[in-house]
DNA sequence: CATTTTCCTTGACGACTGTCATAGATAATT
DNA sequence: AATTATCTATGACAGTCGTCAAGGAAAATG
């Protein structure tokens, strides 16, 4: 198989050697966060193959080799990016969730909302599902793309149950199948959005409504 | 934006001025093939990110030099890879297809024959995945990513269409639809199978029985 | 203020990348 | 057999990559 090797340190394990117990740890933090952020910004726009250290050094205010002090690895870096990008999209939903009256309402909210943050961050949304494939050849990015998928999981199905509840009906399927179905979708239509279908929107909104029309019907069948 | 510059020439376009009509041109495209399969193969072991030049020639029985004399660039390789990938992968279901005597039998062989695939060809899956990912950030990659995704779809769309004829019921969606179900299913499988889950395969089957059944229902709804 | 710790820049290292020019080997043609 | 055309190997090129060491700047500590 020939797949690399797994990581030498954990990552986040003794960066700097943080020699005392005092706050000085949470300033750490906040500028490996700002750091990553810059990564994150970089990757979305040129994706993981064509991503460099002095690219998203540039892409921020520091130098090169502070990269270094915050992060022991590219590896310990992108994977603190993943961790970001995470925290940042999975709870994108649940003010809909929590303020629509309606199983039809809802329905329709989540669709709009989707193909929104489809056409947004588009560049992020790209990011991700490169970043997955890359879990596939390298196992240093499974454990986290597995928690982000695990979450993104768990946010679609807040919102299959919620419909169920308006709707007076069960979800069809268990977490999983609902999200690989919606997934499947979402990506489909990324897809066309970055190929420059200006219609991929629209397209997304007509299928997850067609989809959800039959899957989590309105009243119970 | 940033996104990396058009292609200076069309892939493929006079690569060593075959100067006469003669049947010269058949083994070039024979040679041209056979390095191709072993980028292909190369690719799939590493991924798009970690593959290099002379990382394909030697897996091929040549020297890193003559990938310049058969293709004019990385890009044009790599398309002519995924070409080849196109003409192996799209006609995997015909013959099940053909065979099925009954709506639930050809339900069920589908999915059995798409869980051996990703099982059997796992390497060559996820470098669909990873660069389809590449075409979003690649318009270099689009054209030909675009052409097997609707192969795909067609492929996708002859099993259902077929189910439908079968069961004497129509398939509730349209081929995009249908097609961007099936391939999030799959996907997901096959992330689970990459990440070392051995049960992934029985998922796939059971994820895929269950959404068919109520999809393509076996009598008229 | 002096001293120590933390932070950041600079410049370099070896390795690797895609590309190409050169020239030798092989095959086809005259 | 001589000559030309085709194919392949070698080695070098200008870049870029991730990584790291050395040292200056800044801040915190005494």
């Amino acid at each position: 198989m020939a797949e690399p090797a797994e990581r030498p340190t954990a990552a986040g394990t003794a960066i700097p050697a943080r020699r005392d117990g005092r706050g000085r740890g949470a300033k750490f933090e906040q500028r490996r966060a700002e750091l990553a952020d810059a990564a994150l910004k970089t990757l979305s726009e040129l994706g993981y193959a064509r991503t460099s250290l002095r690219e998203i050094a540039q892409n921020s205010e520091f130098s090169h080799g502070v990269l270094h002090y915050y992060f022991v690895d590219k590896v310990d870096l992108i994977t603190q990016c993943v961790r970001q990008y995470k925290g940042r999209c999975m709870r994108r939903y649940d003010p809909i969730i929590a303020t629509a009256g309606s199983a039809a309402q809802l329905r329709h909210e989540f669709s709009l909302a989707m193909a929104e943050s489809m056409v947004q961050d588009a560049d992020l949304h790209r990011l991700w599902y490169d970043l997955r494939s890359q879990s596939m050849f390298d196992p240093a990015f499974r454990a986290d793309v597995a928690a982000i998928d695990a979450g993104l999981c768990a946010m679609t199905w807040r919102v299959a149950t919620r419909i169920g509840e308006l709707a007076q009906v069960s979800p069809p399927f268990g977490p999983e199948v609902t999200y690989g179905l919606m997934d499947g979708l979402f990506q489909q239509a990324l897809l066309r959005h970055c190929a420059g279908d200006a219609a991929a929107a629209d397209y997304l909104i007509m299928a997850m409504d067609e989809v959800m029309a039959r899957f989590m019907p309105l009243a119970p069948v």
